[in-house]
RNA sequence: GGCGACAUAGCCAAGUGGUAAGGCACGAGUCUGCAAAACUCUGAUUCCCCAGUUCAAAUCUGGGUGUCGCCU
């Protein structure tokens, strides 16, 4: 492992506040910034992915947010080589790679050497796969997959569809089993990693996820939703999946009303930050901060900056 | 003051004599190419209180308390 070369990874649940944190300590260790949001990184989805603004896009360089169209489909396994890719570019100049992030997976591909084999999508094979699930049921499509490979069988749950498709589709494509996580759990050698976990008292979590919603409501993300709608995205498009994005477009089209679409967002919104936790607190040199018990952002940094400089 | 209805988990709620459905919220967890996705697990020794009938009561009876509605 290249033991002088650090990369710092700032995670935690949405709106504890790592995009203000995120700039500060990149402005600290001559760092820029990678990002590990899986909404972000899409262009004009501004508002529901809770960008950083301009103003603090100009306070640090930034990489992997605004960059994909949202009309293209988007991986972990694409994220995992452009955000490798940015890494080394950062390493190269000199500079420190902060990533900055809350998706799990996307932290894990750069932490671990994770191998998403290459594979082409298998689009129809899928598509048949899922219409024999509708037709036969989800139990007919896992009993394919224990007849192909028991132990993945095991340990996905029949009603997991999408995952015991994947596994089917490897299988099938590669002749090669999936991969469980606990069977290479591969720390990368092409850099060291200093994990900063940011959280905050779940009451008080719940309450900024509550206050961002209605803020994204007023700064209007409706229009902008709409306008995505007529780029030609629909609510079938992967990065209309996102929290925000599907409760309104469900409400454009008439499902229920506006009250009960930002309802439904703090609360989806709410679901997934503690998902967010459920994640974050398997890894275990995760240095944790409690946001809710500094009185100052000032405090909290001058912690935080001391527990990476002892690490760097 | 009179009449009526209702009282079951944090909330909504089924159950009308046989040993407390379900949903939501909360909490916990899984995760190797859609991950803001997809999926899993979890709660009432008890049904407002007291007394009675019965082998058996959330369910029936009487009394009390509370909430709501209508009337005066």
């Amino acid at each position: 492992m290249q033991e002088n070369r650090k990369v710092i990874i700032i995670a935690g649940p949405t709106a504890v506040g790592k995009t203000k944190y995120s700039i500060e300590i990149a402005k600290a260790f001559n760092g820029e910034i990678v990002s590990a949001d899986s909404m972000q990184i899409y262009k004009y989805m501004d508002i529901g992915s809770a960008k950083p603004t301009k103003e603090e896009l100009s306070q640090a360089k930034h990489y992997l947010v605004d960059e994909i169209d949202p009309r293209e489909e988007f991986s972990a396994a694409e994220y995992q080589v452009l955000a490798k890719k940015y890494i080394e570019q950062i390493f190269e100049s000199g500079k420190t790679p902060v990533v900055s992030g809350g998706t799990g997976l996307y932290i894990n591909s750069l932490l671990y050497d994770m191998d998403f084999c290459i594979m082409p999508k298998q689009a129809d094979f899928r598509q048949q796969l899922e219409r024999e699930a509708e037709l036969y049921g989800v139990e007919y499509i896992h009993d394919k997959l224990k007849a192909l490979d028991p132990a993945a069988a095991e340990r996905i749950h029949p009603n997991n569809l999408k995952k015991v498709i994947r596994a089917i589709e490897i299988l099938e494509t590669t002749g090669e089993r999936v991969r469980e996580f606990q069977e290479s759990f591969v720390p990368t050698g092409d850099y060291g990693c200093i994990l900063i976990g940011l959280n905050r008292d779940r009451e008080e979590l719940y309450r900024r996820i509550d206050e961002r919603v209605d803020q994204l409501m007023k700064t209007g993300l409706v229009k902008e939703i709409e306008t995505l709608l007529e780029k030609g995205l629909t609510e079938n498009s992967i990065s209309m999946k996102g929290i925000g994005y599907k409760e309104i477009i469900e409400y454009l089209h008439g499902e229920y009303d506006l009250d009960e679409a930002v309802r439904l967002v703090k609360r989806n919104t709410r679901h997934y930050a503690k998902r967010q936790l459920t994640w974050l607190r398997r890894y275990e040199d995760m240095i944790w901060f409690n946001l809710s018990e500094y009185r100052w952002d000032d405090a909290a940094l001058a912690d935080i900056f001391e527990a990476i400089r002892s690490r760097l």
